[in-house]
DNA sequence: TACAGAGTAAAA
DNA sequence: TTTACTCTGTAG
């Protein structure tokens, strides 16, 4: 298990000429005739392991499965498992993998030979393609969409200029030491007994809850040093280029360190600019190629997006290659080929960019865990809050809490101070018309004598949700507990979930019998802050330019939840505005989701700093900030959850479609027993598909617009969480059984959908 | 009834 | 793009 399988043979770099070897290529210059006739003739099936099985680019559900083709002989060199091919397929050309190379086929016909091998580099290690198997059935897609996400587009001048690459002594890699010392592990009880477990080789996995302040990735960095001392490699996956950066910073540290070389050089020198931005070396050839002897090569990459098509493949293929060990990057980084896999990081796992916006729409923390679990590997996952998901995976014994010492945690953690919405106003008269608690006028006045003080404003657009208008306990749906909204089509609430109209709701808490918005539709902007502190220079980052940094130096810092700068010696203090907008959201998660998104803001401030939320403090995730305690928050929210038959507790899956189409899945897939169908109800309109509500971070414009909202509809099914794999399965099939049909219009089938309004 | 040629559906 | 099969019209 866990071994490189395919990828251990590297082809010479004769083997893979640029541009890929073409089957019959002779008969190209010929004339019609000839060409038919030399093809034909010239291809005749390789004397051994003639047979390749190929997984070929066809979304469709029911062609979701290997197919054989004739390796002829003069392709039977480049064609080793895991390579790029193109086969022709019901009379089409289309790209494939190649698999595996057997003696016989299965199938009955007549095989069709390989047409063409791409290149013989094996992209598809064996564990990607296992990974990526079992991903696929997990979300009930297609194995060559979830390719797609793995695989980055090939770039056939990088691919052929890597041969020289520059490849890590194997002195250097193992002169990598373990940690010496355990660092910023030393606030967490079992932090260094997690260390030392890594180091020794073995895979303990991990729920982390992160000590406030900056040294998270410092502590990331050693969990992955000492994984490198054990011989094996190491996968980390923030939410964000700016994290990659600081984690990719940190590595470069704490390796350089590791190795006693010096720091600074090699591939992942050119990963990032100095200021922390991710830029593209200028001119093509910085990371890889220049890294001579005197420039010792980096143990690791950083990937990402920005890094445009050929620098991204070049690093890939680093990794693919084993030149590098460690891999830090965003999302599509956790199908990074990593060789020897012994530990996976996930930062901050509740944050909604982790969840793919493409299908299958895999989520970053579920193929993380699958890889670690397959591949033997540790696994650290969190970030400063508690996710119900985190917690779902230590209570299912699979994980173990990893959280920082309760005395050590008391003396840093940020010292919380709620003003609730009746609280009293500041006597300034800017701030009073900047609707500025008086607390919060003072403190940051006090603060900012000393440095930056942040100031976290929500994004306005938050679907609103309903709560009891006298006890303010959300208004539910008394037939499937989903949640109760208003929109301008029906008078009377309605059920986001099933479609039932709330005529006649009452409170099961207090018996109350109306309903009330929860959202407050007040918005501060950071002209009206500025006015509250004349001469203090405002400086704002969110959707529309993110800082990543601020300096030591006095200022308001207005940003959105996500988009908080890091300041370099922590801020002053925190102002949490409006805190009851993100607990007023429509969603399933809003708690959870708030409480995060104060903690990470919260955290940015140095030890022991005033922050000053504006929520009221009764609510449960303001009580969790007060005590800095996410985890009983989280268990406390999974309980319920389990109770009401909410995900994680229970398992989901979200089908969006025509209201023929989706009659056609439901009936077509034979839905495992217990499962509980609610609506369809019509998409509510303007409702941006997947990524919603997204911390400031630019989400990519949803896909989802193809047509009109109006007429598409969305139904829930809901199992019971061991029913998962039955009811992906069953939605595969009914999938396949339509794509087999040809049906016109498709269902989008998402499992664990992220935004269960 | 036999069979050529057109049309259609799969898909190695 | 190819193949295998069905459908349809026409000659025997």
């Amino acid at each position: 298990m866990g071994g490189v399988p395919a990828a251990d043979v590297r082809p010479g770099a004769a083997a893979s000429a640029p541009g890929g070897a073409r089957a019959g290529s002779t008969g190209r210059a010929t004339g019609k005739a000839g060409k038919k006739a030399s093809r034909k003739g010239a291809r005749t099936p390789s004397a051994t392991r003639k047979v390749a099985r190929v997984v070929v680019d066809v979304p469709l559900s029911h062609l979701d499965r290997p197919f054989d083709y004739l390796v002829p002989t003069d392709l039977d060199e480049p064609a080793v498992p895991g390579c790029r091919v193109r086969v022709r397929f019901a009379g089409q050309l289309v790209d494939g993998f190649l698999l595996e190379r057997v003696d016989e086929s299965e199938h009955e016909g007549r095989l069709s030979f390989l047409e063409r091998v791409i290149s013989a580099e094996p992209v598809l290690t064996r564990e990607v393609a296992a990974l990526a198997r079992e991903v696929a059935d997990r979300y009930a897609g297609t194995l060559c969409d979830v390719l797609r996400l793995a695989i980055p587009p090939r770039h056939a001048r990088v691919e052929a200029e890597a041969g020289q690459a520059a490849r890590p002594s194997p002195d250097i890699v193992a002169g990598v030491g373990a940690p010496a010392e355990p660092g910023p592990w030393q606030a967490y009880p079992a932090g260094a007994s997690f260390l030392a477990a890594l180091a020794e080789g073995r895979s303990p996995r991990a729920v982390w809850n992160a000590m406030p302040g900056p040294d998270w990735p410092a502590a990331v960095a050693l969990a992955v040093r000492a994984t490198l001392a054990a011989g094996r490699g190491a996968l980390v996956v923030v939410a964000a280029g700016r994290d990659v950066a600081r984690v990719d910073a940190a590595l470069r540290a704490e390796l350089s360190a590791a190795t006693g070389t010096a720091a600074g050089a090699g591939v992942a020198a050119a990963a990032t600019g100095r200021d922390g931005t991710a830029a593209s070396p200028p001119g093509e050839p910085a990371a890889v190629t220049t890294a001579g002897p005197e420039a010792p090569p980096a143990l690791h990459v950083a990937l990402t997006a920005e890094l445009g098509p050929a620098e991204r493949y070049r690093r890939w293929l680093a990794v693919l290659r084993g030149d590098v060990r460690a891999v830090v990057g965003t999302r599509a980084a956790m199908f990074a080929p990593v060789r020897d896999l012994g530990l996976v990081v996930l930062w901050d796992d509740g944050d909604d960019v982790h969840a793919e916006p493409h299908a299958p729409y895999p989520h970053a923390r579920e193929v993380l865990a699958l890889r670690a679990h397959r591949a033997g590997a540790g696994a650290l996952i969190g970030g400063f809050t508690r996710t119900t998901d985190a917690t779902q995976l230590i209570e299912t014994g699979w994980a173990h809490a990893l959280a920082p010492d309760r005395a050590t945690l008391r003396q840093v953690m940020p010292r919380i101070r709620p003003a609730g919405e009746d609280a009293e106003l500041a006597r300034d008269e800017a701030a009073r018309s900047a609707r500025l608690p008086h607390l919060a006028f003072r403190t940051a006045r006090q603060a900012l004598v000393d440095g930056p003080v942040l100031v976290q404003v929500p994004r306005r657009g938050y679907v609103p949700a309903l709560a009891c208008g006298r006890c303010r306990a959300p208004a539910r749906c008394e037939a499937c507990q989903g949640t109760l909204s208003v929109n301008s089509s029906h008078a009377a609430p309605y059920c986001r979930w099933c479609g039932r109209i709330a005529g006649r709701w009452q409170c099961p808490e207090c018996g109350g019998g109306q309903v009330r918005a929860t959202m407050v539709g007040a918005r501060r902007t950071a002209e009206e802050l500025g006015r509250a502190f004349p001469g203090v220079s405002v400086r704002t980052s969110g959707r529309d330019g993110v800082l990543d940094r601020v300096g030591g130096e006095a200022a308001l810092v207005v940003a959105t939840p996500g988009a908080e700068p890091v300041a370099d010696d922590g801020y002053a203090a925190a102002l949490l505005l409006d805190g009851w907008v993100l607990l007023g959201r429509a969603d399933l998660r809003a708690g959870e989701e708030a409480l995060r998104r104060w903690m990470n803001a919260a955290a940015l401030v140095r030890p022991a700093a005033p922050v000053v939320l504006l929520a009221d403090s009764a609510l449960g995730p303001v009580q969790a900030l007060l005590r800095w305690d996410p985890v009983t928050h989280a268990e406390r929210e999974l309980g319920e959850r389990r109770e009401l038959g909410f995900p994680p507790a229970a398992r989901m899956a979200s089908l969006t479609g025509t209201p023929a189409a989706l009659r056609e899945l439901l009936e077509a897939a034979l839905l495992p027993e217990g499962a509980q169908v609610l609506g369809p109800v019509p998409v509510p309109a303007g409702t941006p598909a997947p990524a919603a509500g997204g911390g400031g971070t630019a989400g990519a414009r949803a896909p989802g617009s193809r047509r009109p909202a109006e007429d598409r509809e969305r139904a829930l099914v809901r199992v019971e969480r061991a029913g998962g794999h039955a009811l992906a399965h069953a939605l595969k099939a009914g999938q396949g059984v339509r794509s087999a049909r040809k049906a016109a219009d498709p269902v989008r089938v998402q499992i664990d959908p992220l935004e269960l309004i």
